[in-house]
DNA sequence: TTTGAGATTGATACTCAATATCAAATATAT
DNA sequence: ATATATTTGATATTGAGTATCAATCTCAAA
């Protein structure tokens, strides 16, 4: 058993919580995939390897899995919530296209910098942050030129 | 008539739209109140000023006074959309308390130079950008620590 | 191995925010 | 005045997520 999951089994050990087979399912599932998924899209996926799972399960386990500390929940400017892994990788925040969608990842060390500066400076315990640029992407910018 | 109702009006007119005594209605409070609102709670509000007006006008003309740049939408952490007033308000960011809920709003133009830098850099064409600080004010610290 | 307290499950109903539908009412241009 | 287009409010519907609950599972103690 590799480290992510021993971190989500004693998680599970502290909160007098069980490690299920679908719990172990949806956190294998999450493991082998590297990039933001929302849960009802993990339902259907869970559901094609299980079709009897229940969607009050997945959407309960991405909760566990979010106060484990495992995945964190993003804001992409949609109306749902999207999560990610938080091993393995850096924070980093976003850009995202208005027009095809495509998420760009990035760090900034000034901007970190700043943000903490900022929270200093107002006495703010900060906790999280986030930045999102909303904007047109390279590729659909040159197609949309040659239309 | 003020130059942001004629703001609106230009818009209006150059989608054919009508201005229309509900719509008038919404904009003249908006313009009253300085601070975020949601679309819900200006429904209420509006309801108790004309209960012949109906949840979907409202909603609908929030969406146009967003289009027209009037006001914007901001995310502040909760499952619904915010949104505030863009003019006589210059860009500025937010930082969030989880305990009260109260909201810090400031500016700082490294981080925006950052942002357009980022952007630049990514040959990304910025059309906005957020940036959302959560975590727990100065008040609701201390008076935790008084506990 | 049985037992029983507590944890978990899936189905379902529900909430909340927002959108779609549509017939009736309004406005505008001719 | 009338034809056309826009807007309205009531209502139904969607989408994301949560609450409820009886049935099932787990596991430590007897």
């Amino acid at each position: 058993m590799n480290d992510i999951k021993k971190q989500f089994c004693n998680f599970l050990k502290n909160n007098n919580l069980l490690l299920t087979a679908q719990r172990e399912c949806i956190l294998n599932y999450i493991l082998s995939t590297s990039y933001h998924f929302d849960a009802e899209q993990l339902y259907v996926q869970m559901k094609s390897e299980d079709p009897s799972i229940g969607r009050a399960t997945v959407f309960r386990t991405v909760k566990l899995l979010e106060s484990s500390g495992l995945i964190r929940k993003i804001r992409l400017g949609k109306s749902k919530s999207y999560y990610e892994l938080t091993v393995k990788k850096k924070h980093h925040e976003h850009l995202v296209c208005q027009n095809c969608g495509k998420i760009i990842e990035f760090i900034d060390s000034g901007l970190e910098e700043r943000i903490i500066k900022i929270a200093k400076k107002n006495n703010f315990k900060i906790n999280k942050h986030a930045v999102e640029i909303f904007g047109i992407c390279e590729d659909c910018f040159k197609s949309t030129k040659n239309k």
